[in-house]
DNA sequence: CGTACCTATGCAACTCGTTGCACTGCACCT
DNA sequence: AGGTGCAGTGCAACGAGTTGCATAGGTACG
């Protein structure tokens, strides 16, 4: 498993409280490791519990209060252990595919206008990586170290994007050449 | 949710047992949504109570008997309401995309080494995809109906794993730059 | 003034997916 | 004779992920 794993990378980066991870995991570790904020407090506290990191509680002004977690000595002992561990490598799952695969037993023209609008979907995604990558990464040829590692992560939401969008495109042309 | 509905796609396709469905997972519909031998008895059960499908049992010789599942007019008339349903776009989860992004923090070079695994069976994978193209779907360009789909789902696992190997491949090149 | 959204944490209930195991019987290899 | 693998179904337990809701004060909009 890994959601602990990638808070543990989040947090060894920079300490934060369970509602700015899950503000992080919207905006960058998410694009590889998507969570909501109710998965993430409750690994937090699991976390807390088996020592692997420690939490302050801040009073605010005007705020709710908040615990601002940092990663203890056991919880990167256990980030060192896991990155040496070999992962499953990752599968496809698209209930796109399962509607294309469907089509001919409902309406056609429905599922054709939903590869439409994940296209858009995807394409707009695409977009926002693109505008990312314009914006934090501007020469990638200087890049080392941590910052190159983050800069390929975000290449590989890139590449994702565009290969969605892309064989959503083909699957169009081919619909449209058959309905002809 | 969706297993439920890739089932009902196999089995409008072909009816079958519960085994010779986690068969074909494995081998087709499971290139998008890849399921095992225990969620597929567990849904089928599930399905035959709600009406969805109905299975008659059949004895063999010097096998199990087994229980071949069909569609029942409750099950086509929910595929087909789930046709015409939007459905979420996919998301990308990859453990090794959390990995790179630790990698400064653990072993850099237990980390390529296992960026170059996992390039390497997604590499054999899409050999795998390839050669079923080439088996079943030598002329693309004369297919219509039901094979145009099933081939245009192949074609999407076939980009998936060009896009997983060609970003293994910039990351791994990009890491040897950074290193010397 | 009401509505809605942001920061901040959390419970409860549920569904979905994984893992390990159990039982039967045949075929094949060593 | 013993191990592995295939065909076939299934339970039990757990872990992961989703959804709806609750609380509470602050800001911003019309």
């Amino acid at each position: 498993m890994a959601l602990e794993h990638a808070i543990l990378v989040s947090l060894t980066e920079r300490a934060g409280s369970g509602y700015e991870l899950a503000r992080r995991f919207d905006r960058s570790i998410g694009y590889f490791w998507p969570a909501t904020h109710q998965q993430i407090y409750r690994v937090l506290r699991r976390m807390d519990e088996a020592g692997w990191v420690k939490h302050t509680e801040i009073a605010q002004e005007g705020r709710p209060d908040k615990k601002v977690y940092r990663v203890a000595a056991a919880g990167q002992a256990e980030l060192t252990r896991w990155l040496a561990e070999p992962e499953d490598p990752a599968v496809l799952r698209d209930g796109l595919g399962v509607k294309l695969r469907g089509a001919s037993l409902g309406s056609l023209d429905v599922v054709f206008k939903e590869i439409e609008r994940h296209r858009a979907e995807h394409a707009t995604r695409l977009e926002v990586y693109r505008s990312i990558q314009k914006r934090d990464f501007p020469k990638p040829a200087t890049l080392r170290g941590r910052d190159l590692h983050q800069y390929l992560v975000l290449r590989g939401g890139i590449r994702a994007e565009e290969s969605f969008t892309a064989w959503c495109d083909e699957v169009i042309e081919a619909l449209r050449k058959d309905n002809r």
